[in-house]
DNA sequence: CGACAGGTGCTTGTATACAAGCACTGCACG
DNA sequence: CGTGCAGTGCTTGTATACAAGCACCTGTCG
């Protein structure tokens, strides 16, 4: 899909900084300067201000000129566009399954069900495995490169289902319902399968408004607000 | 969805690289100079090399680290991934349609189904009409901003569609199948709307295979060539 | 004649300098 | 005390200089 990229500087700190915006280590609303980042970095200003251009395309930044570059809120709606965008694609994907699927790749999710449900699982190695999951089952119809728009589209809803998770650990539920659906596909039951996809992909998402409740700040508002200084720059 | 973007030179050209790619107007292949697209703009190398980067990352612009940047070919694995998700995303819309539409929306669908008839119509003004048009569907659902992120992934599909065009001028079957679908949505009619649909988006994809065998030189091949310098620089 | 090595001119990647703008600070003044 | 206005220090936007690399061209040497 996207073309060689030969390790430039920028690719690396894009990757980086969009982990960290991902993984909550740089949280809704945090400032970015790219003369601190480029310090931090080791690099000048280009390469890093390269790679916010990049994220706040990808809305995991904002930038406002001559003001400052900042974290972009989690935005409800931006959720519910991507919570939309992947159950759309996601039950057409299993639509479009065929009859023989390849081989390998169930092997690959069956092991990836597997690993899932170790026991002491952390977190992030959960995510990674949920991605790799999904992944894997659009390959199974043979759209699997769709996933990558998918993704790239999802950042908002990500970052929402981190917050969930942060404060109510319990990914086991989820890896019952990849099973669940998992068997379902492996079985050729297709309305199972979509059912228990559909039921899967709403429970994260129903979960929000309570997360809101508890970190409002992370959300971003209805009106759009500008940030300020307040002797450091935050945006409130 | 995105943010302001208060002008800045870098937006503008970003937008308007991106059109002239889109309108075949920077054809696939060409080669691109940051210096060159630089002077001719009247701007420093900045603002065109960060705008390049945006579009690389569109899919349409491919980067070669030292060597150049080109007007990426139409890949038709591209091709075929941005019709799965436009097909998935706007069927899922029809099903998401409320029973009340917003009105005003309705009349402004009317209103472009109306110039889409105009005789004499342009190939762009129809393209803009038809991205309109679906845009507006969509909104009608409520899902309008999804919209922005099946736009940004239809690159490939919508210069496929434009080289059909040129050498198939037609654009009437396209205008009479919006109204098809136009019709059976304020019918309320779901399933029409559905096939209706789905018949018009894969009406231009299937149209595909004979435009490659017409214009191979535009198309990606399998496999990930490389461009060479020819005297001039040329991606062959 | 053929092959190889270095020059040349282009490319993009990175670093740095300067420009434009916003917001707070603090002093001057009514 | 309140108000206004210049100063200051940060921000990102743009321009420019330099670095690294690839490919062709050409002269030289075997």
């Amino acid at each position: 899909m996207a073309q060689t990229n030969r390790r430039t500087s920028r690719r690396s700190i894009y990757l980086k900084l969009r982990q960290m915006v991902l993984t909550l280590e740089l949280p809704p609303g945090a400032a970015l300067s790219e003369n601190e980042l480029a310090a931090s970095l080791g690099v000048s200003r280009t390469p890093v201000r390269e790679s916010l251009i990049l994220l706040a395309q990808d809305g995991l930044v904002q930038i406002f000129p001559k003001i400052g570059s900042f974290v972009s809120r989690v935005d409800p709606a931006q959720v519910a566009d991507a919570q939309f965008l992947r159950e759309a694609v996601e039950l057409a994907s299993l639509d479009a399954l065929p009859s023989d699927p390849d081989h390998s790749v169930i092997t690959e999710l069956r092991d990836n069900l597997a690993r899932q449900q170790r026991p002491g699982l952390g977190l992030e190695e959960f995510f990674e495995l949920d991605e790799a999951f999904h992944q894997g089952l659009m390959r199974l119809s043979g759209h699997g490169n769709v996933w990558t728009t998918v993704a790239a589209a999802k950042g908002h809803l990500d970052r929402a289902r981190r917050l969930g998770l942060h404060e109510n650990v319990s990914p086991a539920v989820f890896a019952d319902q990849h099973r669940e659906i998992f068997d379902a596909v492996v079985g050729g039951d297709l309305a199972s399968a979509r059912t228990a996809m559909r039921t899967h992909l709403r429970a994260v998402f129903s979960d929000i408004e309570r997360i809101r409740a508890h970190s409002p700040e992370l959300f971003a508002t209805g009106s759009s607000s500008v940030p300020v200084r307040r002797n450091v720059v935050v945006w409130e």
